[in-house]
DNA sequence: AGTGAAACGACCGTAGA
DNA sequence: TCTACGGTCGTTTCACT
């Protein structure tokens, strides 16, 4: 879940960039159509794949619309605390409302996305779960009115 | 892109539920594999996974690290504005380093989230291209030191 | 919504350039 | 890193429940 730095850079050829465009529109996608697309062997594009998730450079998998689940209140949730941030970073994490966080330099020490039902469920989870975390010293709530853009493919294109 | 309001709450039972497991761990697993898993035949687990993908509640696609391709620079920026948000959104979403936009209610009108290569192209991002667009009157930037949790899957489990 | 069966197509390992 | 190929397994369709 977490990730570690110092990562080599991967360069990625036009190739690599036309399958995962591919994986991109749909994961399913098999090897053979996609071969036909980017002008490859079925084989070759399975093999690219391959070493293209082993190496930690793409993921195929399914993701969900919380709205479309009954999860009708998002917030990102800006934390100030005390302290070491690692440990608290992983107690936030471990919450299961909470499916993004971040250590972060600025007015915040935290970033936090969590996914609730309700204003009563967020509330819930602010002020008897992560405000009462030791280290907390301030919380900030973005309430989130409309998403407009979630993009799952960076610096492919 | 954008999400629109007011969609329908899709209820999944427990089989959904575990369907939804198995793509989140490996996108591509075959139906016969996650039928056995889930006591369903191969035919009943695709017809599933099938509509859970045309009503939106699932979609499986490729994600890349970012990290991984030399964008070594993500920040979350928070942006003041007057007017409209929804034009500000879209010209924001428009940005290819910009992966996420959301309308907040808060001390921020809109979160932005950037992917960069360095410090020079997100200085460049911000400085001649989001502060200068008409309505935004403030930012403020939130560098990512560590990325510790990012969930795909909301609401599942 | 689900199963089962048969035809078809995809996937995987291996060999060779 | 690619193509070629054969065996195996997954997918698709359809009739049935």
């Amino acid at each position: 879940m977490s990730r570690k730095p110092g990562r080599p850079t991967t360069h990625l050829d036009d190739v690599s960039k036309a399958i995962i465009e591919q994986l991109q529109q749909d994961g399913r996608r098999s090897y053979a159509a996609i071969g036909k697309v980017v002008g490859l062997s079925e084989a070759a594009v399975r093999q690219r794949v391959q070493r293209l998730t082993e190496s930690g450079v793409i993921q195929v998998v399914a993701v969900t619309d919380p709205l479309q689940l009954g999860f009708a209140r998002q917030a990102m949730v800006g934390i100030k605390a005390t302290g070491p941030l690692e440990p608290l970073a992983d107690t936030l994490a471990e919450m299961p409302e909470v499916d993004y966080v971040v250590i972060t330099a600025g007015s915040y020490d935290l970033l936090v996305e969590a996914v609730c039902e309700s204003d009563e469920h967020l509330l819930e989870l602010l002020s008897t779960r992560i405000r009462t975390i030791p280290g907390v010293v301030a919380t900030e709530t973005f309430m989130y009115l409309e998403l407009r853009k979630q993009t799952y493919s960076w610096g492919v294109r």
